[in-house]
DNA sequence: TTGACAAACTAACAATATTTGTTTATACTG
DNA sequence: CAGTATAAACAAATATTGTTAGTTTGTCAA
């Protein structure tokens, strides 16, 4: 009855600060209604498409915030102290929010729009970064896989806690995968 | 009423059976009883864990095989061989059982105690061939973590579908990864 | 003031995992 | 062979999920 005026765009920020706080498993729409003080099924008003379309556009959302980090990150940078960059950069956004990280590179539903249209963007930083080295195109098609493998396979496996052991910390591992990539770059 | 006298061991290979079909998403308890020609309350008399027991024990299971798989993939084999082997048998297990090797790199459920065992399981082949270079202990646990990385970076985002460009194949793409790793060893 | 729009509600459905209590087929025992 | 015990399978019910349809009711504009 209180009628607070809810909007498609107030709903997706409260989606996504939810998920940022409680991470992604603990994510439902009963727990979103509650957190908006509305009840479940009036989420429907604002977001048609229900949890898809809600996820699919935080996923959209989430990704143009990891690029525009990582393009400013990379901004006014040359081959290796770009190429470091951007990889800190990659690492940092999943850091700060792992629950976003995960929903992105979470594979499950196969949104095969939103997956298309995310992996154009995904790359434009790497693609940035690998065009100031000076390999042939097929080259640097190989090398945007080497990097992106590189950075998502050592980003999730630290934030799921599969590098348990102690000897050796993790920003010197990270260090070593990216320098190992600007090396071979040469 | 027919009785066909199911048991643990049965139930969880028919689970996974329906896993590398039809995927985890498509994974439910409903579905399972239905292949098994049972109701699906009746799975717990077997399963009294329900599907997190479920779930973890074919965790594990996948976990002994892919590590079996790789173990004998580097049998015999001495460092560069032994490495190139190693990343094939990863990334061949992982197309071969798309199913299972997403359920098990999916961190959502924290089972501590199946994801410690795993940890310690899923880097013995690894720790096998980088003990076979010359590196220090602590060079070797960096290594570790940089190999691991990249193979589960490449091979995941592979089966999602991110490597879209046509460019250049994928296989000299993760060739070219690997080459890149063992070159930066010696 | 009145009307219209839409925000929010109630009620209901289907599908999920799971628990409890009951039947009953099978295997073992006297 | 008869009888009993074990447990395989069941039916019924609960608590969550996401979601749809229909209804009430603020709120804003005419």
């Amino acid at each position: 009855m209180p009628r607070q005026g809810l909007n498609k765009q107030a709903v997706t920020e409260a989606a996504t600060a939810l998920i940022e706080e409680k991470g992604i498993a603990a994510f439902s729409m009963n727990e979103l209604a509650r957190r908006l003080n509305i009840k479940t099924a009036s989420l429907y008003a604002h977001v048609k498409g229900g949890m898809d379309e809600l996820l699919s556009d935080i996923k959209l959302n989430t990704i143009s915030q990891m690029t525009e980090a990582e393009m400013a990150a990379i901004e006014g940078k040359e081959k290796d102290m770009a190429l470091f960059a951007l990889a800190e950069a990659y690492r940092n956004y999943a850091k700060e929010h792992p629950g976003l990280y995960m929903l992105v590179t979470g594979s499950q539903h196969g949104d095969s729009t939103v997956l298309e249209q995310a992996a154009e963007e995904f790359s434009k930083p790497i693609r940035t970064v690998l065009s100031q080295f000076g390999v042939s195109e097929k080259e640097q098609a190989n090398y945007e896989r080497v990097l992106r493998g590189m950075m998502h396979g050592f980003v999730s496996q630290e934030e799921c806690g599969a590098f348990s052991g102690q000897a050796a910390n993790l920003n010197e591992s990270y260090f070593l995968a990216v320098r190992i990539i600007a090396e071979s770059l040469e």
